[in-house]
DNA sequence: CCTACCGATCGGTAGG
DNA sequence: CCTACCGATCGGTAGG
């Protein structure tokens, strides 16, 4: 999209499928590994602290409270998964079936390569009330923006789902329980949990090419003709699960 | 089943669609409370004690620690799940159609009406070892039970998904996420919650009549004739939504 | 074998 | 960012 020189202080779009290691303060890297751990309650400030190799008033020092540091991990997620998940949605352009493909893959992508992240989800009940309306906002907009296109497909009936509100919370569901079980050296890639969860979600919304497998939206899958070096079984056995 | 005379000791078999008032002693209600408000570590023991009415000591009396309260009711959870959707596989028989059926439609009203005993599931990081290693079994079980089921009706071509051990644990995950948003005042009722959740999990699993309609399993929900009092739109528009 | 507490205080830790 | 601390509260237990 953008044409401007190279020497455009304008960074590049960073693309929704890109993923670096996570760039975070080490105080809020080792926070997020702390309430991964043993959840924000059950974390200490002397724990984080003692992870960073400061004291605890150093912590104070740069993050207001433990409050704060939760909340700016939840809020750094969601904006993350929400800006890929928009990126996705408008490179994909408005035919609602690969547009709904490219969104479900970016969450999914999300919850595998940011997983320490988006697990956090579960520590909203632990936000005070105003950051909490903050988070949930966010939230609830990543899933209209899901229903728009769900929407658009039923009308062109790609999408066969008589509920479909009742399918898109299902399908945001399932990519957020990704981040519940994914495992780095788990015998999936993020990039086949995303293309899996694509072809669950689309079964979810009723779209027909998910369950007849014409046309199979992803070959690879159907005719269990995947590259993944890991199999548990042969060819055409029951696909390997990942660890938990 | 029991053609047992009726002054036979054996309790009439509980049926797995039947919820009455949750029994529990005070004691685990209360705690049951707490926790769903505020987590396990964010709820003191005093708290617990003082929605009781009895002192801490008293709390210690009928149990061993904090601990042994998220245990008990988090296996008394699972159990009652486990032996319910085992009634309903029992009860539909071995055609895996009708099973799936039974066993998501189980899962689904356990979700919905014992709400606060199914949500602290996201609680197992707090359990010990030996306690999480029994909940986890159990839960394990239920999911083997149910890709039993997917696999037998993949090999009759009732379900057509490649990823059966995918799309049973994806399943798994949107049941449970009921009992992160279901509400006894929501607009719809457990048993509409359970019966649209079998619509979507069949289209997961790759039932064709889930997306082409034909047959219909639900004809209330396919043709939009739900008796349900509560409506957010006209026939034919989308689908009412659950309160958050 | 079960149900049922009290006033006071233990050693340590919480967020700040 | 550290040393030195605070008011209060934590899960759990003492003797009676």
């Amino acid at each position: 999209m953008n044409t401007a020189p190279s020497q455009d202080t304008t960074p590049p779009a960073e693309h929704w499928r890109s993923y670096g290691p996570l760039d975070l303060h080490p105080i809020l890297m080792h926070a997020m590994a702390a309430f991964n751990e043993h959840g924000y309650h059950g974390t200490s400030v002397r724990d984080i602290a003692g992870r960073v190799g400061v004291t605890v008033p150093a912590l104070y020092y740069h993050y207001e409270n433990k409050q704060a540091l939760l909340a700016t991990l939840l809020e750094t997620s969601i904006k993350d998964v929400l800006d890929r998940c928009r990126a996705a949605a408008g490179e994909t352009g408005d035919e609602p079936l690969a547009r709904f493909c490219g969104m479900v893959e970016s969450i999914v992508l999300y919850m595998a390569h940011r997983r320490q992240l988006a697990f956090l989800d579960t520590e909203i009940r632990s936000l005070e009330p105003q950051n909490r309306a903050r988070y949930v906002a966010l939230r609830d907009y990543l899933e209209h923006m899901l229903l728009d296109t769900v929407e658009a497909g039923r009308a062109q009936g790609v999408f066969t789902t008589p509920i479909p509100a009742d399918a898109v919370r299902s399908v945001l569901v399932m990519c957020q329980g990704v981040a519940n079980w994914f495992r780095e050296d788990g015998p999936l890639t993020a990039e086949e949990v995303a293309e899996r969860h694509v072809l669950l979600s689309l079964g979810t919304v009723g779209h027909p090419g998910a369950v007849t497998g014409d046309p199979p939206p992803f070959p690879r899958l159907v005719s269990h003709r995947s590259p993944s070096p890991v199999r548990t079984s042969a060819p055409g056995g029951s696909a390997p699960r990942a660890s938990r």
